[in-house]
DNA sequence: TATGAATGAGCTTTCATTCAT
DNA sequence: GATGAATGAAAGCTCATTCAT
């Protein structure tokens, strides 16, 4: 019990030094974080860490890519599917919503390291490039795409916010935020969150019968 | 001829710190920045910041409260005039949320700070229930009240964004976030994405005469 | 007694400091030294040391370049004073190599120098290029002029040796290599030494008037 | 037809590793050699260094003792040969500097390991001792006995260099540690600086038919 | 024989903090 | 009030050495 006898497992080890170093980031950002507590947190020596990685900037920058990858596979494979090809615009774009705040909000991992990219975005701005090129970056090109095809065929009210599909997803990124900033402080209950926000940007994009000319109401 | 600068010095001091600690935590964040450079930033030595603060996280918070003063001036003063009680819903909205634009977005200390809050949460709770306290909180209990008032009242729809009225404040917050971390990367016109925010709540809130039951829209 | 009272100097640190890593290096040469040792010579933490030094290498050059000053000096001033052009040239070539064993020999900050600089050549070319350039250099091409026209005055021997001042300065290096890898185990008088190099050199300039042509020996 | 490749080398392994240690110990001295580095150029890893030697001062020692082998044989054949028995003195002496203008200066790895084991005397004293003990003690006692001579038989000169016979070696030594030193910066002609050391040398040595007393030049 | 994953002591370097002046 | 030399506790990283396979 003392010396937890020397094995070797190579496969499984920068897995779970990765995992710890997750735990590790998460709870004290990048800089306050000591590799030796993410090696003890992994059930390894601090050496162990340099046998696999070259530095703590490669931890961290590999730590993103690696916990990030079933996030983007999640989201390649949404994104692919085109069910807003067959599917009412309504219907589709309760689906979008729900799968952000599923990803982004529901799913512990892939929140922190949103936050985390937030958080340290000043020290790593390629590995923000990086998460914008395969994740918001296609997300918001087919938003884009799929708002712009409904206000053509008249489905949805024409409005400015073609321009700027990322208000769709403003909604769950304000609650990661909320629940990683207040943690358990000031809990969320995070369906109806949803739901409300769904109910704003439905309300606020499909066509108002009662008006001729759209965006009335923009003008102030 | 010496005195009157060494005594108008004295007594700002402290400020010009303050100053330049926000820009080195803004740049570096909390444990990446070195007080000796703020020091030299302030145009003084690592002692003299020992002088007026007890250690570098007193900078830090007396910092984030000391430069978020003028912010919760104003705040106050926007939520205290009650201009609600006498405008047009619809134009109330539209201030209320360009003024928050104007002060997450468009004021670059206010946005920093923010972003600098969400950053180093974890490190400073109280600092964040302090944050919500002063600001959060009252802006979104006003909101509330408004919308639950538009609601009894008829002349916004009712909907479960009442009790959400952070939703409100998303795009703002989206905004505040891109743009720091995307720097200068991804420029985003401001005013635009004000106005189609606007453009989605509003329309997203008043009442579509076309239908007997609000929401209808949102059940999947 | 326990913990000597800080105490400020900050004229007399650096100088101290590098005393210390003098002999530091001296017996354990550069990549072996620990820092930490040398501050505790010094009477210091390792911390000051990073206040006066950069990092470990510029402590070492520095050292080299400060502890080499007075060697320096004396050289320049030996080298300036041109008494060749006034003495005897036997005479001179004795000054000269008795001065060599003064300042390489004799001189034991000098000589440790000299052997630290061979030692470390590797990986500091820049200082051995440094002391060829303010020290070898010049002393080899004051040689080489005095040969040079001692054989064009008829005063020496015609000989292949003018092209190779440096063979006048092989004894000196020598006994410095000898006594430094030898240190106290195999001594050696050096005054002796100093006069049979003397008789070696100025009997294998000097001309010799039973030969008609110079060099008469030289072909093997 | 895998078998013979592996069995020749496991025979020839030591030797490999040897062989890469002196590359890497010449290139960056004995401390900031990585034992890593060694194996990676020997083709095999860190392990396999450690089944045939006990740690890294071992690999260096019996480095250096199984590459000085062929000099050592050499110069025990040379000095055996008991040639100056023979053979007109000038025509000895000549013989002898070449000799070891030969070992020491023009075969590469037997002046890189001069000057190695003079760069490491400190850490190494037994090596040096032992050294000595095979290579030079029994070339300068050999030279002592025929300086001796040759100056009882009047066939030399009597002079104090007798007593210093390591004078004669003083030029290959110091070429030795100047090309190593200065590496490709400052080219010599290796066969000149032989051929100039030998005509001081010689004509230093051989009588003076001028002179009734020796060493008349000799007092200053 | 050979490997290479794993260890852990040790070293350089940094920096918040102190304190004599 | 202000300075800045000095401290010392880390923290990142390296590498000789070990050992299960």
């Amino acid at each position: 019990m003392d010396k937890p006898i020397r094995t070797r497992r190579k496969e499984e080890r920068p897995g779970e030094i990765l995992d710890a170093a997750f735990e590790e980031f998460v709870q004290k950002g990048y800089a306050a974080t000591r590799l030796e507590d993410v090696a003890a947190r992994a059930g390894v020596t601090k050496g162990t860490i340099y046998f696999y990685f070259q530095n703590k900037e490669r931890v961290f920058v590999t730590m993103v890519r690696e916990l990030s990858r079933p996030t983007v596979a999640q989201a390649e494979q949404f994104l692919a599917e085109k069910v807003h090809e067959t599917v009412d615009i309504s219907d589709f774009l309760r689906m979008y919503l729900r799968f952000f705040y599923q990803t982004i909000v529901a799913d512990r991992r892939a929140g922190e390291i949103l936050r985390l990219l937030i958080a340290e975005a000043g020290r790593f701005p390629e590995l923000v490039d990086e998460h914008f090129q395969t994740l918001v970056g296609p997300a918001l090109a087919m938003l884009h795409e799929v708002l712009a095809d409904g206000m053509k065929r008249g489905v949805l009210r024409s409005s400015p916010v073609a321009e700027f599909p990322v208000l769709l997803l403003a909604p769950a990124l304000q609650l990661n935020i909320w629940l990683l900033a207040y943690a358990n402080r000031r809990p969320v209950d995070i369906a109806q969150h949803c739901e409300a926000a769904i109910d704003l940007i439905l309300n606020g994009l499909l066509p108002r019968p009662d008006e001729e000319r759209s965006g009335a109401l923009t003008n102030g």
